[in-house]
DNA sequence: AGCAAATAGTTAGCGTGCTAACTATTTATT
DNA sequence: AATAAATAGTTAGCACGCTAACTATTTGCT
């Protein structure tokens, strides 16, 4: 990977929050999906599994789809891949013929403790250095963002 | 595009930072993409052309991809699209046979201003209720966050 | 001068996000 | 009960991010 997330000469101020915000959150992708690589899943594969494993297994694919905020076509090829790779197996439901629920292997749960350290690693490292009041406030007025998103209604 | 973006169901709350970064991230984006597309550009051709106006115009195209914290093929796809639709213009170095210098059009600078609005706009709706102080820690936070991971070296 | 290394831009190809459109099934209407 | 509407999942196809590998040119070494 390249070694563009490591540079300097972005003059990182006097960009509007959006741009800092859109750069923080790649640099973050991209720093994890590097720290990822070896142990052979994506960020997304990833993530999916770390939904799963908070509150998510069991759920119905729509369900998740939404819990992990994707559409739905994006989350079926994802588990298309983690299934052929053994990490999630899709299982019918019984009342309705429609859906599946969506379970992790036990093999995804040995491979997730790992892959939650490599995370939480990453987070302490990236985080350091940011008083902690600082980064609540950081993290109150980004769940305001996504709240006020939700409620625009017209587009 | 679908509702994802406007619903509730995410606990937001318990997720760590990275999640709720990432989040915060994707719905601003998709939001931006929204108001974006009845004036015929996404969000990723918008941002470039962005970047180009706050500094980037007549940059060569290595510097310009820097700037805007993509690698040098992903600019050369947009800039093939911004070029096709004539909001760019490619412009070949004196000095240098292999470097392009890049140019907005007088087009673009037109559109452009309608579209600084449209971002503007949103900025407004999705800041909206946030401290001032507060949104300049979250800041804060977040260019610390993007430093560093600049200095990392070890990955 | 001449050859190796570096550099700017590009092409090819993969993973991930989306929308649109399709199938199969379930629910609601009448 | 029969038909319309809604729902779960999927497939197809586009945009955009990346890496790897290629071409053309420039720079640096000897």
């Amino acid at each position: 990977m390249a070694e563009l997330h490591r540079s300097r000469s972005l003059a990182d101020s006097d960009l509007p929050i959006d741009f800092i915000l859109a750069r923080a959150s790649a640099t973050w992708r991209y720093h994890l999906e590097s720290a990822l690589r070896p142990h052979g899943l994506t960020y997304s594969t990833w993530r999916t599994l770390a939904f799963m494993q908070r509150d998510g297994d069991g759920m119905v694919q729509k369900e998740l789809a939404r819990f992990m905020g994707v559409e739905a076509p994006t989350l079926v090829r994802l588990l298309d891949r983690l299934a052929a790779e053994g990490f999630v197996v899709r299982r019918s439901v019984p009342g309705d013929r429609r859906a599946n629920t969506v379970h992790l292997s036990t093999h995804a749960h040995e491979v997730l403790e790992e892959l939650n350290e490599v995370a939480a690693a990453l987070r302490r490292r990236l985080l350091e250095g940011i008083p902690a009041d600082r980064l609540a406030d950081c993290r109150k007025a980004l769940e305001t963002i996504i709240a006020k998103a939700k409620d625009v209604g017209a587009d």
